[in-house]
RNA sequence: GCGGACGUGGUGGAACGGUAGACACACAGGACUUAAAAUCCUGAGUUCGAAAGAACGUGUGGGUUCGAGUCCCACCGUCCGCACCA
């Protein structure tokens, strides 16, 4: 019998030192195999790994280990998303060099990661601050200046006061940054773009190619494009009313099927013609001031108010030139969006009926709701926006939507103003080009200059990489790099004059863009080694959270796109996705708990007495009562933290990594307790102790098969079998928790059979216990190591093959049946599996509880389902 | 407001339209032990019943079906995303 409890962190920690002596997951191009790139989403190194971290990586752990066993090439590598403010922070508060924080903590949880036993190829670890890495994406980045897919605009921009940068329209949350969460500002600066707008269409149409990804992600992505189809409209302006200089507008439009329901033209507050007509007109100025100030902040949460300020201004309907509409400015009105000119129709827009009841607009409903009485209609405050018949529009009148939409799309296009089409049929996208200037040190440097002579300047390739200074100051707000003496200046490369070089830095999100790619040929001297490239490309599964479902994977699939058309990639399918199949993980939480005081503590500093709902939490150091709170995500601000180091030194990585696969299907969130950890341990001890006792029973290594099986020996047979089927299929589908489950199983008959006897048995056993010990191996490597050495060999589990299930033992000869009596379950039948549905019919219907429950009826039909279910119907 | 997802025992959750509650956690009883821990065995959806058994059970109400946790419709609740996008 066992007598000693597995040490798992020293077994742990001996594993390690020999799977990295064999080397074994060092990854190679082979073609005489299929690949398989498993990634998970690099992280940022903050300082220490946290239990998200340790959650992702376990689940790509285990599909990478898994894929290996079935003899895919896998490509399984990890790296740093090392660039980004906190370093600065960092720097900021504490003194130190962002560049040795980030490395100093790279050091660290690189630690973490190998005790954590992942098959991670370490050599191909990137970390994007690295001139190594950075320079070839100067060299992209340059690629894609030279084909205009990057470009400088000035442009009004969300400021961040805190950060004293800018940031992209995804960065601001609610009119703040995502970071410092400080109110955004709008100022108008020249920022570096990326035109990821080229590629909306694309990106939209492909998303359909993207079957492995969750419909959520897609959807989401689909809705942050926002595309839109409508029609330009140009308005001619009544003359005497119209300012110097204009005498038309040209507003966008989806519904132009609603024009005879127009009842005004609004603009928005930086509209040319709202400025031109705010020119001799100071309380129209001021109007127009109040909506900028408004800018993003304050107006997502004053989003009701809709104001408007009548220009005078009076606009000539395209279809009727007796009719003139006024047009007002208006604060609801985009000018990024459309032409930022818009026509209100009240009775089919709900903004559109609340700006005219606010201003005594006319109100004209022009669609008829299907089922509603063209005579007693009527829409009070509620504008209609879906579909109908069209009423009170003249020659639209009786038509439905489409028709009307094309029938008046028609006329514009064909009808003049100024001798060209009135209207013009337009896609429109919410998209907008991807701003990636950061007025930040511990960024990409941005490789150009600016020269007074010759304008930008891109800086040749053989000058690359732009390297930052090391001496740069973090003492005071603002760029290092514009206020460094004398980093900037420089000649012109083309003039040779004194010049300046750009201090704007890139957006990190640009690191992330392509680091999946360089992954591939880590080492390459030019950023993607098209070999590499394409027999690794794309990523078979990537994994990470789903708060990138925008930001990150929207970037990444316009700069694969990005880096095909500048000649640096290419895909051999018809579409140019990077990540084939995309799995999101849920997050990791736990309960929050709260000193009397008021301040959050950690789970650590918490000891709890009494169960259920008579459970009390008391504070460890000072003996009062805690507040149990909330279950929420693990986060620093809320101390709901556990470390992992702590558990992986206490319990063993194995044991982390099958409580983070346990119960939770992976997807959703997973709630962290130190119930559901122990559980993991006691389950480790328990495989240790059955592999023990197999192998102290039987030492032998599994040999030829009896000639006769017990039926005790065939059903653990058949129990090893159906869960070895069962958990490959269920970690193909990234199902672990249906795994775990089902390890415990066989696990439970394994143990049960330990104390039986039969002909065979000591087979069926000792190949159960093999079969089990790489079953676990994805899961739990070094265990399943320990278990396999235990078991007599000296090959390495992680490098065993998959075994192949007996087919044979994957059914039963006997099935059972369930029986029931008008859709109710009466009773159940064992019977032969080819039974014909005539013989299961008459055992059936010979069943004490089906006669009972047939209470004398007749039987008027009998529903067989082979193998499953009989219903009887009476 | 719009869009989406989800709702199953005390808890996390299983379940190709076919025996609901696998598996685990927690719980209770028992064995082992001087005792405890560890381990092993047993029990358990709810209600009625000593038991056999019966009725009711997957948020609520309808529908489709021989049969619905699963499909359809409406509603309630929770969570997430977008939010004046014309």
């Amino acid at each position: 019998m066992a007598t000693e409890r597995y040490n798992a962190p020293a077994r742990e920690k001996h594993w390690q030192q020999v799977w990295e002596k064999a080397d074994i997951f060092h990854s190679k191009e082979d073609d005489a195999a299929a690949k398989c790139y498993v990634l998970e989403m690099f992280p940022y190194p903050s300082g220490r790994i946290h239990m998200g971290h340790v959650r992702n990586y376990a689940m790509g752990d285990v599909f990478a280990r898994y894929k290996r066993m079935k003899g895919f090439s896998v490509l399984h590598p990890m790296g740093w998303d090392a660039f980004g403010m906190p370093a600065e922070n960092a720097a900021m508060e504490r003194k130190v060099h962002p560049g040795a924080w980030t490395y100093q903590n790279i050091d660290t949880m690189r630690g973490q990661l190998k005790s954590m036993g992942l098959s991670l190829d370490w050599s191909r670890e990137i970390a994007t601050c690295s001139p190594d890495y950075y320079k070839h994406q100067q060299k992209l980045f340059l690629d894609m200046l030279e084909k205009g897919l990057a470009y400088r605009k000035s442009s009004k921009v969300n400021w961040d006061p805190v950060d004293h940068t800018v940031l992209a329209n995804e960065q601001v949350i609610d009119g703040r940054g995502w970071r410092s969460g400080a109110l955004v500002e709008q100022r108008e600066l020249t920022q570096w773009f990326f035109k990821i707008t080229a590629y909306a269409q694309e990106l939209l149409d492909d998303l359909d190619t993207l079957t492995n990804w969750p419909e959520k992600v897609r959807l989401m992505q689909a809705n942050w494009i926002g595309r839109s189809e409508g029609m330009s409209i140009r308005w001619a302006l009544d003359k005497p009313t119209a300012p110097k200089g204009f005498d038309e507008i040209e507003i966008y439009t989806t519904r132009p099927d609603t024009l005879f329901g127009a009842s005004f033209l609004a603009v928005a507050a930086d509209h040319p013609i709202a400025k031109a007509a705010s020119e001799n007109n100071p309380a129209l100025a001021e109007f127009c001031e109040e909506c900028r100030r408004m800018g993003t902040s304050v107006a997502a949460i004053e989003a009701a108010e809709k104001l408007g300020y009548d220009t005078g201004i009076r606009a000539v309907h395209p279809f009727d030139k007796e009719w003139t509409l006024p047009v007002y400015v208006a604060n609801f009105i985009l000018m990024e969006y459309g032409t930022g000119a818009i026509f209100g129709c009240p009775s089919g827009d709900q903004r559109d009926m609340d700006f005219a009841r606010r201003y005594g607009l006319p109100v004209v409903p022009v669609i008829l709701p299907p089922g509603e009485d063209a005579v007693t209609f009527s829409l009070k405050n509620k504008a209609y926006e879906d579909d109908g018949v069209m009423i009170n529009s003249r020659f639209l009148d009786g038509m439905g939507t489409n028709d009307a939409f094309n029938e008046a799309a028609r006329r514009l296009e064909n009808q003049k103003l100024g001798g060209k089409p009135q209207g013009a049929r337009k896609v429109n996208f919410r998209l907008r080009d991807w701003g990636i200037s950061r007025q930040r040190y511990w960024g990409c440097p941005i490789p150009v200059v600016h020269c007074k002579a010759c304008g930008v300047v891109p800086v040749p390739a053989k000058d690359l990489p732009v390297t930052l200074p090391e001496d740069a100051t973090f003492d005071k707000p603002g760029n290092p790099l514009d206020r460094h003496p004398t980093w900037k200046h420089c000649a012109c490369p083309k003039c040779g004059k004194p010049a300046t070089r750009e201090t704007d830095t890139m957006d990190t999100f640009v690191d992330s863009s392509w680091y999946f790619v360089r992954f591939t040929a880590p080492q390459a001297a030019t950023p993607v080694n098209a070999k590499a490239a394409k027999y690794w490309l794309p990523v078979d599964q990537y994994i990470g959270g789903i708060e990138h479902a925008i930001l990150h994977l929207l970037y990444s699939r316009f700069f694969v796109r990005a880096m095909c058309d500048s000649g640096h990639l290419s895909f051999s399918g018809n579409t140019r996705e990077p990540f084939a199949a995309l799995f999101t993980q849920g997050m990791v939480t736990h309960e929050t708990y709260k000193s009397e005081d008021g301040f959050w503590l950690l789970p650590s500093d918490v000891r709890f007495e009494g169960e259920g709902s008579q459970r009390k939490a008391i504070d460890v150091l000072s003996g009062r009562p805690v507040t149990i709170g909330s279950i929420e995500k693990m986060s620093k601000s809320k101390k709901n933290l556990v470390d992992p180091d702590d558990i992986i030194t206490h319990y063993g990585a194995d044991c982390a990594r099958w409580f983070m696969l346990s119960d939770s299907p992976p997807e959703r969130d997973v709630i962290w307790t130190e119930a559901g950890v122990a559980g993991a341990g006691r389950f480790i001890q328990r495989v240790w102790r059955i592999i023990d006792d197999v192998a102290e029973r039987y030492p032998e290594k599994l040999g030829s098969k009896p000639s006769v099986f017990s039926p005790e020996a065939l059903e653990v047979r058949k129990a090893a079998h159906k869960a070895l089927d069962q958990v490959g299929k269920t970690i193909e589908g990234l199902r672990f928790n249906v795994a775990v489950a089902t390890i415990h199983e066989l696990a439970n008959v394994l143990s049960a059979a330990l104390s039986k006897s039969g002909d065979g048995l000591p087979h069926a056993i000792r190949e159960a216990a093999e079969l089990m010990t790489r079953m676990i191996g994805p899961m739990m490597p070094h265990l399943a190591e320990e278990c396999w050495a235990r078991l007599g060999y000296n090959t390495l589990v992680a490098n065993e093959a998959w075994p192949a299930a007996e087919p044979g033992l994957l059914v039963d000869d006997q099935v059972t049946i369930a029986v029931q009596v008008n859709g109710k379950r009466r009773d159940e039948l064992v019977i032969s599996r080819s039974a014909t549905n005539a013989e299961v019919e008459a055992a059936a219907l010979k069943l004490e509880p089906v006669l009972r429950a047939l209470e004398g009826r007749t039987v008027k039909k009998v529903i067989v389902v082979p193998q499953r279910i009989v219903n009887v119907v009476g």
